[in-house]
DNA sequence: TTATGTGAATCCATTCACAGCT
DNA sequence: AGCTGTGAATGGATTCACATAA
């Protein structure tokens, strides 16, 4: 599935579109109208299908879509099909919980495995990860298959972390060190920051205290919240 | 401070001011001009000065901002003056290492309690935190003076936990769990969700593959990268 | 001369509203 | 009759470019 030019905030929705789809699946629904599917996946009904229309004409007009097809179209964009392989650098409290979250695994990202600087750490650990030496990235990545990697390292190291990773041939990189990393274009790079995330709350909540005039609120990750919304199933 | 109509766009960005400029105090520097600064943040030079501007005048023509000041006034603005007290709710692989994380602490956030719904987890644990029964959420809340929640739970009981909490009083939520919360228009929340990441950064890659086409491939959390941005202290 | 603050212009995203297909 | 797909309209956010102030 090759598409052109989908619009960034849209990519952003189509996991969501997928678990919603995968839910209604399960519980045997078989179509699903425009109205139905963005009503549970919190979004305009327009925009839902503004966004599938990016990646192709998976409707029928009058009736709705075909909910596992539809279902398997988006997830091969989004590249569900294949096994991802992904290092986790940085086996620290952050890196080992990420390590073991049921929720990478469920959706075809497997935790192949870690290094650490601290050779204390090194050796393979609980659920048979093997944590190795940092100074192995590179023969890691090559020798496991590596195409993703979580960096999960203290701020002051993640940039020379990064470099490795590109080095070694890594283009998808999913950060949480409090740093924005420069790569070369062709590399993707996500940043999760936590304290970042605390700082936003706690602007809206300390301006709420000081004016409590109605205030934007709702803070979905820089989308506003729909009254739809409040169905899910 | 009080500031209203700051666009949600630049709330997101405040945080990263405030790192690089609290870089910029413990380097000695003393002034900074929105070029530099805009660079050291990974941000163009007007954006800056656009965002500053919606929180009031502090430069000075000809010349640039105080760097110590400006912190001041922009960490003001984010409530990062006040502490805030936060609890984490379900201490699982990532509650736990949410309580630990190093981050937190540095910004004023202190995790003064979490809860759970397991009750072997319940009891003293290492740090010195306190971990509680669910049952108790509304006391812990109350006696903790918590203003700030952390759901780390499963998604199935994430909604359940989000109504406990405003309930409860809390009004400012972090949510790891995979599922659109609802919560009441007085109420903040941000969604971080780690599938969901690794899914669009699943995308750009694929996409690459695909159509070896310069994609869009700088692909920092909705915002493009700028090639000024290499520069970083 | 230097660098801010900001209207105007541009770009991107969402919403509206309806033509077109089943 | 019903619901998709999409141009057109609206709304937000970013960038430009310059008047303004030190």
């Amino acid at each position: 599935m090759k598409v052109r030019g989908v619009a960034e905030a849209t990519v952003a929705r189509l996991p969501t579109y997928v678990d919603c789809l995968a839910r209604l699946a399960e519980q045997g629904v078989k179509v699903v109208s425009s109205a139905a599917l963005s009503r549970a996946a919190g979004v305009g009904a327009a925009q839902l299908r503004k966004d599938l229309s990016y990646l192709g004409d998976f409707g029928v007009r009058g009736r709705g879509y075909e909910v596992e097809e539809l279902r398997r179209q988006i997830a091969a964009c989004l590249g569900l099909h294949r096994q991802w392989a992904v290092l986790i650098v940085g086996y620290g409290k952050l890196g080992s919980a990420l390590a073991n979250y049921r929720g990478f695994a469920r959706k075809n990202f497997r935790v192949v495995a870690a290094v650490d600087i601290d050779l204390d750490k090194v050796g393979p650990h609980a659920g048979g990860l093997q944590v190795h030496a940092v100074e192995e990235l590179g023969l890691v990545v090559r020798d496991e298959g590596v195409n993703m990697a979580i960096i999960a390292t203290p701020a002051p190291v993640a940039q020379w972390v990064a470099d490795r990773l590109v080095e070694a041939g890594v283009r998808a990189i999913l950060n949480f060190a409090p740093v924005a990393l420069s790569v070369p274009a062709d590399v993707s790079v996500r940043e999760v920051d936590l304290a970042t995330e605390m700082q936003i709350l706690s602007f809206y909540e300390t301006q709420r205290a000081t004016s409590p005039a109605q205030s934007p609120s709702a803070t979905q990750r820089g989308r506003r919240r729909h009254s739809e919304e409040q169905a899910l199933a």
